[in-house]
DNA sequence: GCGCCGGAAAGCGTATACAATGATTCGCAT
DNA sequence: ATGCGAATCATTGTATACGCTTTCCGGCGC
């Protein structure tokens, strides 16, 4: 293809920002999927939310091939949309969607709970109190996105205890897509996971009691699901009649 | 490698695979994400081969970029190893990672049996008959890599019967994983599931016995955990004074 | 006045070019 | 002869360029 001629000065300031820079590349991409990922999951993205290759490219000092790399993962982890030619945005998950996630979390979090008693040590439950110690102020100090945070990190910790990579990975998941859900069918003012849950939950644990602890973290993710407000909404073809004959 | 020199008529018929073409190209990455994932599940491409992207490119006929996507969606599903500057290579799981896989499998999988039994349909119990015959025969054959491919397909349409997808999705990751598995740690002759248990599990199924279901499945998953000769290799740092020691 | 059609702009998909790094090999000194 | 060092080579990482599709907007016809 016809050969274009660099300019000389053609590149920007540069200084760091150099093109062929190759050495930092891994750190700053994580950094900025984590960033991006954190943003959603704290719903300071919202649902629906586009993201642009370019603005994404221009907010991180990065070429677009660096963003499109993220995106696609993030996309893998189903936390955004891509969509053939329209790009990403943040994904909108369906009703069907949230109750095969909770589902999912019901069976694989509740049947971690023996193996995770049996294995948990005196680090990890002062880690685990100080999390939930943490969630509990941000709610009360009215931080929602520090709350949900802390609240999708206990549950991920929680299951890496459990000594099984596999099952913590599919665990963090449900998670941050759990965050997605409770962006789109939770109530405002009555978020995720209950004040006291994950305090007593520690307490089942640090006794041994893995059975009321499976027990408990089965009413704990029920809890949550009954209070989303799932109202099927018919995005496509809304039935006009059924509302305007009322 | 010098530059390999494209003869005329080298690309496939096409005739629409010019540079820029736009239109046909989710399609073709899929057919070619299909095409390296079959390979490393039927045993083609074995653990530790190295995957590099001009060979890969070259063989399909697209740019690097598009095999770099299709190399990371691999990796993201742990079938191929990224190192950093060491490029793409075939995953050679663990002795750690074979057990989480399968007591995930455990977990899933017979939880998942239940609900199964409850919604299968004839169809489906055909479908899974074809499948175990289809197998059996691949076996009776000789023919490995087509065995190992039915059985993993088996075991993930059986998932997708729950109506679960997120953790039917799951199944189906853990079966690749498990392919990989027993390409590592498996003994050539006595591959994976047994001859007759995929029939039996659809006995039960088709008598609606759930819970049968689910105790034939985890007897079923962990005669092929017991299969596999997991001698845990000291790969890195070996114990040169144990070994020189005797 | 409403709907359809055409042009312009914006944004994504792919390929290619360039830079950097790790590995290998060859040469030299000990 | 062997071990170490330097240069080359092979291969990945990143950015940029370019084409194509989709979308938005203005004008025209009905």
């Amino acid at each position: 293809m016809n050969q274009r001629q660099f300019v000389a000065g053609d590149k920007p300031v540069d200084g760091g920002s150099r093109p062929g820079k190759n050495g930092d590349g891994p750190k700053r991409h994580e950094a900025i999927y984590q960033s991006i990922s954190d943003a959603i999951i704290e719903h300071r993205l919202k649902p629906g939310a586009r993201l642009r290759e370019d603005a994404l490219a221009e907010v991180f000092g990065v070429s677009r091939t660096g963003i499109r790399k993220i995106l696609q993962r993030l996309a893998l982890e189903q936390l955004v949309t891509l969509t053939p030619r329209r790009g990403a945005s943040v994904t909108r998950p369906t009703a069907d969607e949230a109750k095969d996630v909770f589902d999912a979390r019901l069976m694989v979090e509740c049947g971690l709970m023996p193996e995770i008693a049996r294995r948990i040590t005196a680090d990890d439950l002062a880690a685990l109190r100080d999390m939930a110690r943490r969630e509990r102020q941000a709610l009360k100090a009215g931080e929602q996105s520090t709350a949900i945070r802390l609240s999708a990190d206990f549950h991920t910790r929680l299951a890496s205890i459990s000594g099984n990579a596999t099952l913590a990975d599919f665990v963090e998941r449900l998670c941050s897509r759990s965050s997605l859900i409770l962006a789109v069918y939770g109530n405002a003012g009555h978020l995720g996971c209950e004040s006291h849950d994950h305090d007593d939950l520690i307490g089942y644990l640090e006794a041994g009691n893995g059975e009321r602890a499976e027990a408990f973290m089965g009413r704990h993710l029920k809890a949550i699901e009954a209070s989303l407000s799932i109202h099927v909404e018919e995005e496509e073809a809304p039935d006009l009649f059924e509302i305007f004959s009322g």
